[in-house]
RNA sequence: GAGCUCGUAGCUCAGUUGGUUAGAGCGCCAGGUUGUGGCCCUGGAGGCCGUGGGUUCAAAUCCCAUCGGGCUCCCCA
């Protein structure tokens, strides 16, 4: 196929007529379930300073030193935001949110960007959910957002997927840990991967997460967190773990997880999907205690989740859930003659004003052309206008799904369909 | 950043060891029915065979490059 001249960007993709039904069908549970769990929505925009996501997120985090949109003008310095949680942030601590008292319970949707190369579940311009307590370090929060996440995915009616569960401690705990695990890695650590020397210093849990097969072996008998962490995160852990058992939610503990972003602390969880192939997480998220003070807020814990709208949706076609129904057209106007015409679409608000959605022929076709076109467009009706029809004031109503006619005054058709 | 693979009509794809005007199904438009959709029949529009270069009497077909898609590694949603 001849390449058209102008085509969207590598990675960006238009959600054409087709498919938008289902993104909205989506869009509407994600706002019911959060309503539910009286969760408010927050609409933040689309870039941010780099300075906010640098400091957010890390600056040796692959989101940051590789997959960022940025650019200047003038003396601003401008990124494409690749996740929501350090805006959110942002936008709570700018506002003084905490001055609205109580714990602050924001949910968002929305397009974000990283500039990665495009695969399956994977695009540059990709669109999350997702939702943030801030203000709270009762571990309370962290499953009712774990069961808000869970919920969204029920409802849509995925039920087969993973909880991984894990705990990366307080700075506390961390740091013990960390040496922990620097002395025990650095025997061997001129045989593991390039990666993995290079987080050494500064981040060597990420060394847990490593996929190389060099380091397999020696990641397997790394000591693990749980046996570092004070007596405060312990706790806090065990909590987490009670209420999700006593809510039913199963979960398993994975002592590697360790997730993407500098700033989690305590509960790090990811929610895997069988059916994604391998951009398998359909969604992730933890707990943020340090993050708003790092951008400049008081002391503030808070956890939050984020979810891939583009998997949640590859998994639905999985296994075959359709979202949304087929779209019809109450009813369609079919016009013979321009007397007719005139009369339909003065009309047409007529009809809209009674609930009706309605539509006519906008070509001046043939009368078999608009009715082809009216079963096109799934028209529950039609309404058939001619001279005779003007002359008598009684118009020939066809239910299309039964083949039958009924000649009617336009009252009596809107009384019908209304 | 690395690897594999594929680019022929709007879509899904045929195209025989290179050989005349490049095909099908679906979709689109129109007619068969001068006021009736779906089924059927007939016709039509629509392709510089992704792009550029090379080999050859001759290239959709072979070679090189390039761009784009898909998948994978890394990492993440």
């Amino acid at each position: 196929m001849a390449k058209p001249k102008y085509t969207s960007h590598v990675g960006m993709v238009d959600i054409l007529p087709d498919e938008s039904p289902k993104w909205r069908a989506l869009e509407t549970i994600i706002h019911e379930e959060a309503a539910k769990f009286n969760f408010e929505e927050i609409r933040t925009p689309i870039m941010e300073q780099t300075e906010l996501i640098v400091r957010g997120i890390g600056q040796l985090t692959d989101i940051v030193s590789k997959e960022i949109f940025a650019f200047e003008k003038g003396d601003s310095h401008y990124v494409l935001r690749p996740e929501l949680t350090a805006p959110v942030v942002r936008a709570f601590v700018e506002h003084h949110l905490e001055q609205r008292g109580g714990s602050q319970k924001l949910y968002y949707i929305g397009p974000m960007f990283r500039a990665e190369k495009p695969q399956k579940g994977r695009q540059r311009q990709f669109h999350q959910f997702g939702a943030e307590v801030i203000g709270s370090d009762d571990p309370v929060a962290d499953v009712e957002i774990i069961a808000l996440m869970i919920r969204i995915y029920q409802r849509v009616g995925i039920n087969n997927f993973e909880l991984k569960l894990n705990s990366v401690g307080d700075p506390e705990s961390r740091e013990t840990y960390k040496e922990a695990l620097r002395s025990y890695l650095k025997p061997n650590l001129d045989k593991m991967s390039e990666l993995s020397q290079k987080r050494f210093e500064k981040n060597p849990m990420r060394i847990l997460d490593s996929k190389e097969p060099e380091d397999q072996q020696f990641i397997e008998s790394a000591p693990v967190i749980q046996d570092y962490l004070n007596e405060d995160s312990t706790e806090h852990f065990e909590k987490v773990q009670q209420y999700l058992d006593q809510l039913g939610i199963n979960y398993t503990i994975d002592p590697h997880l360790v997730r993407g972003m500098d700033y989690y602390t305590r509960t790090a969880f990811e929610l895997i999907s069988p059916d994604l192939g391998s951009q398998d997480a359909l969604a992730g998220g933890g707990r943020y205690d340090l993050l708003v003070e790092e951008i400049g807020g008081q002391p503030t814990p808070a956890v939050g989740f984020a979810a891939g709208m583009e998997r949640l949706l590859i998994a639905c076609e999985e296994l075959d859930i359709s979202l949304a129904e087929e779209k019809t057209v109450d009813v369609y106007f079919v016009t013979l003659g321009d007397a007719a015409r005139t009369w339909a679409l003065t009309h047409l608000p007529k009809a809209r004003e009674a609930g009706l959605s309605a539509t006519m022929d906008y070509k001046g076709r043939s009368m078999k052309a608009q009715m082809k076109d009216a079963d096109r467009e799934n028209a529950l009706y039609t309404v058939i206008i001619g001279d005779n029809e003007l002359n008598e004031g009684k118009f020939t109503l066809r239910n299309m799904k039964e083949s039958e006619e009924n000649s009617l005054t336009f009252e009596e058709i809107l009384e019908k369909l209304g």
